[in-house]
DNA sequence: AAAGAGATGGTCT
DNA sequence: GACCATCTCTTTT
């Protein structure tokens, strides 16, 4: 089996998202769904909190949005635009509705697979987006409210002892009309 | 290289 | 019935 380190420690995820986004930048993220193992390495993240208008949980718990305000180490995926999927890593402590939105990353393992699930583009653009990274993992709705701290579920988050970096990029969120100013997006 | 627009469906008002 | 935490393809510079 791939050498991809240990699960890592929930206890981190528990602090705000804005905090948290910048250390998930250079973890793993390990997918096993259809049985296909797919290693990606977190490159961009952005931080979405219960305060925060962009936020989908802004407005209170919903059908939708109710994983976001479970315990840390779970994910939240949602249906963008009708067409792709998005996945967040839940942060804070339970019922704070808060997340991390996963918005690219770089495969290192796996690949074939990814090249199969996003046929004809180039390796570079097979995770390079939020919908593009489910695409290529096989994430979809199945997943909402999945467990990612864990070592053998079908996602799992890793840290195989890359730091992250120093000095992230850091600016405005993408694709958002509110809080268009706030620099919750980190990216290396 | 940048800009524009259509696709498409669930969620919430 | 409006509004999207997007992507891709087409058109224009």
């Amino acid at each position: 089996m791939t050498d991809t380190g240990e699960p890592i420690d929930r206890a981190l995820l528990a602090g705000p998202a804005p905090e948290v986004a910048p250390r998930l930048l250079n973890r793993l993220l390990v997918s096993r769904i259809d049985g296909n193992v797919i290693l990606g390495r977190i490159t961009e993240v952005e931080a979405y909190t219960q305060d925060d208008p962009a936020s989908h949980t802004f407005r209170g718990r919903t059908a939708r949005n109710g994983v976001m305000f479970g315990p840390a180490g779970h994910l939240y995926v949602y249906l963008s635009y009708g067409i792709h999927f998005c996945a967040n890593v839940v942060t804070g402590p339970e019922g704070r509705g808060e997340a991390v939105l996963l918005r690219a990353l770089a495969i290192e393992g796996g690949i074939e697979h990814a090249r199969r699930r996003r046929a004809g583009r180039p390796d570079r653009e097979l995770a390079d987006g939020p919908g593009k990274l489910c695409a290529a993992l096989g994430i979809d709705r199945a997943h909402d409210g999945l467990d990612v701290v864990t070592d053998d579920g079908p996602l799992g988050l890793f840290d195989d002892g890359v730091a992250p970096p120093q000095s992230p990029r850091v600016g405005p969120r993408i694709g958002i009309t509110k809080a268009v100013d706030t620099p919750w997006r980190f990216r290396i």
